[in-house]
DNA sequence: CATGAATGAGATTTCATTCAT
DNA sequence: AATGAATGAAATCTCATTCAT
């Protein structure tokens, strides 16, 4: 199923020393977001990840160890991709934000990336360092890059008056709850299409903060 | 419930021994949303509700019990307030979704039911039928009523063309998120106002729904 | 075998809060004996103590926990015998000796108390805040006792000039050798009268030390 | 033993490898004594003897094996030792007891072979046949030369009439004894000077059994 | 009804041993 | 011959649940 492109032949004594860390943080991953850390077991961990439980202990002291190291090697790489874009950008403010949340949207959203606010949200309170450090190092850090694009929007006249902080949050609010109601109710609840509602969420949102054209 | 069945006269005394299930479930919850289902051991629940381990079986069946009467009773009772104040209304849909939204935020925000997204959430995998029952009764029934507001509105050239149903989810998406972040990571992240955070939701909201009066 | 009095009904489910502590005490004891601390499982010790492996954690924090107990409250008590019978003395040193020795002896060898020497033997190296304890709570202290006979005999001309500690040392080290023994090799060593044995050292220790009369 | 079969040239760099079981053995000395049996992992033993886990293995079958040969080939030589200092002497009993203790203590006390009697007593319980096998070669082997040399005492008139095993019992007993505190107590004891203990057990205890001169 | 001592299944973690390299 | 990554049995410990009091 995973291994590699040579086929079928289900070895039993593999040594991959370079690939296993990454392999037993995605498998963690999938394990969490589906059940949550407690309920998680380390035997389950290491089928999914196809080693067995004393090979976890190897690459990682402990389950905890595991949890943080699936947070933070795969969120964080991916902030600086957003602050590149903000940087580099030319034209409207308007046009700025629709291309960050594109963006961002789509290198999280179609990767396992998406389903860390889950996890996080559903262990801060087991994890209260971990808790802390995400939201300092990346909510604060990217709601600050939208925060900077809206403030500079509203001092170009792009946008109306208003608090930039929480217009920074309205704006992010539906895009964390889509990846949030993926790993939660989605087999449940109706389908549908998240690149329109994003669309949407874009049009009616920049539609209503930006200062009417007379 | 069962000692006098002469209902006729609320002996003082006699009231905790009545209120020992609900004393539980909010005891339950309390813990439930600060450390998850998993973590949350029985005796915690036991000693946060003032009562001994073995009291809890008396009036549950086990852990799990709690946790769906914990959901059960708390949120559906709150949706008919929801219905009833949609048929009664008068004037404007925008006036409708405000007043609707602000009395949703009320009654949810500053009251124990906040905690139930957040909760729900981190469980929904490992409580399928509640994710699910959740889902059903909640989440569907709620959004409808928006959904039926949103449509009238376009009928009525009130607002623009749209989705109706992406419009909904769009609307309620900064709510619920507001309740999970204050159960996951409000510690961490700065202070804000959460009724500006509502207010200026609804303002560039309905704003941007608004058919554009030239 | 144990319980009590009344005969023979092999209760399942028994509260003996007040026991317990010391009923597994003694079991772990008897274990930790036989086949060392870290060979000897918790299994192991809730079987011999007629409990289940959950209720030892009622009563002891963990596995060390019981060893701790087990050295602590089984030794020190015995010491004050000693002290008393040495302040309450009349007659030579030679009699004071005697009486002491035989005295320790009995009390030590025929209890289970006579297994502690070759615990701490055995897992001072795993436990060396342990091993510090005995040696400065009961080693120190038992030795001192016997120094302070030995100094004083001397200073009355019954015993010849000597170092006084060397002499305690040499005086207990056949009777610790001997309980260390008995839980060791006894089984395959010869059978020997201890109490004879004993006799015989005191004869010749005390005739080895005495000053010569012509 | 293998490679080079025309036994001549003694190459250097090979005594490494032909060493590697005496090595080992050491090695994993060391550490039981220290941490006992069970405590001590293979991983330690291979670290302290400079090689990797899977070389082990190839000179020892399991952990029991190597235990085993350290017993085995540290002490069982050195009783030859005495056996032919006994039959070569001529003088007085107390003068050839005098010898061989004093002989014995040299080769055991200073050497890395005094930490097998605390290590036996240590592990007897989790290893029967071993301890038998040690009560049967060392202890009795060596406590018959003992007895032999007092009962002639005894016959020659030079000794008071006593059971010859006991009295050889309590001869060894302080010698043992001085060996298990060595590796037990020592550090949290008070410094004492060995040799000084040796002699002074000597002299009272040869004075003790000595018949009196008139 | 209420209690909390007692239970035992099941979790995490360790480490002797195996075997691909 | 040597290595050390990988294995999995077995240990300690936790905690939902039971039941004598």
């Amino acid at each position: 199923m995973s291994v590699s492109s040579s086929g079928a032949e289900p070895v039993k004594w593999q040594r991959r020393k370079e690939n296993r860390p990454e392999e037993i943080i995605l498998a963690a991953l999938d394990l969490f977001v589906e059940k949550g850390y407690a309920a998680t077991r380390m035997l389950d961990v290491a089928r999914q990840a196809g080693v067995s439980k004393g090979t976890l202990y190897l690459y990682f002291e402990n389950k905890e160890a595991i949890f943080r190291a699936a947070v933070e090697q795969l969120i964080v790489p991916r902030i600086s991709q957003l602050e590149a874009l903000q940087q580099s950008h030319q034209g409207s403010y308007e046009a700025l934000i629709k291309k960050m949340i594109m963006g961002w949207w789509q290198s999280v959203w179609h990767s396992r990336l998406s389903v860390v606010p889950k996890l996080l949200i559903s262990e801060s309170g087991n994890f209260p360092e971990l808790a802390q450090y995400f939201t300092e190092h990346v909510v604060k850090r990217v709601r600050y890059i939208f925060v900077q694009a809206i403030e500079q929007g509203i001092k170009e006249k792009e946008f109306i008056e208003q608090d930039a902080v929480t217009t920074a949050r309205l704006l992010m609010a539906p895009i964390i709850q889509a990846a949030v109601w993926k790993y939660s109710f989605k087999v449940f609840d109706d389908e549908q299409n998240p690149d329109e509602y994003i669309r949407q969420h874009l049009h009616i949102f920049l539609n209503g903060i930006q200062r009417k054209k007379h």
